[in-house]
DNA sequence: CCAACATTCTAATGATTGTTAGAATAAAAC
DNA sequence: GTTTTATTCTAACAATCATTAGAATGTTGG
């Protein structure tokens, strides 16, 4: 009967790899695209050394694999799948979990001043894409843009916000999107750029989702 | 910047709940219907104050809650999304993790004698129902039945097989399930009616599944 | 081959978790 | 009210995990 227990065990691999902030920190920005252990390990705050090892865990628990590209190691997400598990755990905490629901409005509080937290739903944007009512901006940093990013999408890095904002439209609404929904650069360059008077929103969801829904990518 | 790393952290509460093999193991249970303490504690081979202690840590992640009934506390899941978050787990850990594979197969090698591990499909099993060609064997213990089967099933606890085998039809094939995919029992008993003649496989999945798919349940 | 760089490994530390046995609590039965 | 039964809490210990600094490995570019 200890051969169940193992199978349990070694399921439970997963979990435990899901199981830590800075594991799912990481994970997040892999799912943008491959990226190197620096890139990383500054995206979640953490020395190399340290990061490394957490990516050593996710290789283990089988949710990343790491090629060697010159002198770096890039790391990927093994399976489409683990997009799709975190946002069923992200749910489940959301909607069993009261510390969530405060948590997620401090991170954004200041924020949302002026409304800024009512997002667009992935129907609601298919639905403007497909009329041209809206124009789609990507407010993730370039190389992650250049990794994959949603079809017609516009890449303006938060940091060039707004000395790029002639490649902004007047006339239509702009739904500006990021890394996923607990990543703030949407919220970020909505706040500032309804302050520049642009009709915008922010989109529900990030790139990671958006492809593993299995919708076309670019 | 720490409101970030405190709103994955609490997101993390819900991958550590589910990075223990026991904890699983009480979850894949506690799936099949509400349970008490010494219940949970039997299945999952568990001291009571130890798996009281996981059960308060599966409350506080939100997966489980708890209701008093006479002297008992019943622990039920919070959310049917955790089947389907376990489903995922499960079908991520087996795409990637070249051990679960050799552990499945161990799991269930000796009951695997003669393809007894051929098993039914969800789509296959539903046509099965609707041509009449199948009748349904859930061979549960009576308590986890009653608390909710497939519609038709006939149960057989596995300890009676042998003694209700009048119950079973000789003229279509028999499709035996239980409590899921990791669960030993209709492997059992399908080797064991394979060894009396029967045409019987298993079901793929178990009674969680099903009902978190959606499909009706008694 | 050497120097520079990216990553991993090692060893040591502190923090967290799992487990047990036994005490405390809470409801039910008498 | 006392006893019984089910569960949770407490304290203690062992085991596991996260983190850091620094050494070791492997790759690139001279």
């Amino acid at each position: 009967m200890t051969s169940r227990q193992d199978l349990f065990d070694t399921l439970a691999q997963v979990g435990k790899a899901l199981g830590s902030g800075h594991r799912l920190i990481l994970l997040e920005r892999i799912a943008q695209g491959e990226a190197s252990v620096e890139t990383l390990a500054s995206a979640a705050d953490l020395t190399v050394g340290n990061a490394s090892a957490h990516l050593q865990h996710l290789r283990r628990a089988g949710l990343v694999t790491a090629t060697r590209s010159g002198k770096q190691m890039l790391y990927r997400l093994t399976d489409q799948r683990l997009v799709t598990l975190m946002s069923l755990m992200r749910e489940v905490a959301e909607t069993n979990l009261a510390e969530m629901e405060r948590l997620v409005s401090r991170l954004f509080a200041e924020k949302n001043a002026d409304g800024a937290l009512e997002a667009v739903s992935r129907d609601e944007l298919l639905a403007g894409l497909k009329t041209g009512s809206v124009a789609l901006l990507d407010v993730r940093p370039e190389n992650e843009f250049a990794a994959g990013h949603l079809p017609e999408a516009i890449n303006i890095p938060l940091e060039q916000l707004e000395s790029m904002l002639d490649e902004l439209p007047r006339d239509r609404e702009i739904v500006a999107y990021c890394r996923g929904p607990y990543c703030v650069l949407s919220h970020e360059a909505v706040q500032r750029l309804r302050k520049l008077g642009y009709r915008v929103r922010r989109f529900d969801e990030g790139f990671p989702e958006w492809k593993a829904a299995g919708l076309p990518v670019h």
